[in-house]
DNA sequence: ATGCCAATGTTAACGGCGTTAACTTTAATT
DNA sequence: AATTAAAGTTAACGCCGTTAACATTGGCAT
């Protein structure tokens, strides 16, 4: 494909990388079609060659949130459990807090309900699969106590998406104002799951 | 204030309900002055004399939600510190997977940022307060270990809040399906939490 | 090379939305 | 009884997502 003056020849990468930014820089609510057309000096109804409608421009968003998701906690390098469970952790919440529109796109709740988006239910999956493959390891290797893998991970998710929005939403401080809360909470956490050799009962 | 065919004269109170119920049932994106209007009898222009605006009546929507969250916590008997926090934290979650689309009203972000509505503000703390007090009781009792208030509270909502809206978006098993993953996910935090003495290694 | 077709643009229009301006009716006050 | 403030009305503006109908163009089969 060439571009001509008719034929854009690029039209749904440009609307996807413009849409992102302005999701990043303002929310999903600063999302217009009628204004993303404009800005790329095309017809409103051209978008519709790319996207079948808003909220498939806006899913296509979230997997390219949730994407970089995985690729931030990836980065986190394998050391000693204790480290590496930490580390997820607060990988995991300085993504939400440099990306707070995105992370609210991709957990938002109002739009894209789970399960009608392959893709994208992929793509959230794939990301959550990091953090459990970490908890699993840590697990496997005799410092978690003996629980269920799904419970571990479980609680390990809410605490930090938990964590992620309360700070983004403005109810708790945030990194600039209390930069070791993120740590304090999950060291807390490990404390109730790291196997002690004098407290290592079962749980329900 | 009486009922003419002209002057409504409980139209605030009307609107206010049905919108509730609206997004009670629909979620806020449902929520329009025109079709609330109609519904009412009534025109749009007229929702104007007792709202500002949209946001203005998805803020009060909001505080008739904290409200009743903190009564809905403010109902947990208060017992031994262990069953206390506990009781607490599952009532927080059945709360909110009772009423997923008022708790993601009162939580979402995307509409009413923090620190722009005095009263919003205000019912959101009235509400974390409960949970505050019950965590501030069982600490002073030495049932805790003798951490800052602020990082347990912190630590604390946010494992309930997280889990919440994991269930309530499908990216966790509701209570239907693991009705006991709150308690199983509650009852981990604390061991963490636990000032390890004989006398509170009582119950599993 | 040419003719066709699918891809990818266009303009025009529909119905809905939040919101405001200007006006009207009613209730309350003086 | 006259006036004023409260609480309705209609009409309109500019935005939105989306669709229908049409136009242009690139690439492929002939």
């Amino acid at each position: 494909m060439v571009r001509t003056a008719y034929h854009h020849g690029d039209l749904h990468q440009q609307a996807h990388a413009l849409a992102l930014s302005t999701v990043r820089e303002h929310g999903d609510q600063a999302i217009s079609l009628r204004a993303l057309a404009k800005q790329i000096g095309v017809s409103p109804p051209a978008l519709y060659r790319h996207f079948a409608d808003r909220e498939s421009l806006l899913a296509e968003l979230a997997i390219s949130g949730f994407d970089a998701l995985r690729l931030r906690l990836r980065k986190v390098s394998p050391t000693a459990p204790r480290q590496a469970l930490i580390g997820i952790g607060l990988a995991y919440v300085a993504f939400a807090q440099e990306e707070p529109n995105l992370y609210r796109l991709m957990f938002g709740g109002r739009v894209l309900p789970r399960g009608t988006h392959p893709r994208l239910d992929h793509a959230g999956q794939a990301a959550f699969q990091v953090l459990e493959d970490t908890v699993d390891r840590a697990r496997q290797s005799g410092f978690l106590k003996p629980m269920p893998l799904a419970l571990m991970t479980a609680t390990a998710w809410s605490l930090v998406h938990g964590l992620s929005l309360l700070t983004i939403d403005g109810h708790l401080p945030d990194a600039d104002a209390e930069p070791r809360l993120a740590e304090g909470i999950t060291s807390l956490l490990l404390e109730g799951a790291i196997a002690h050799s004098d407290n290592n009962k079962d749980l329900p």
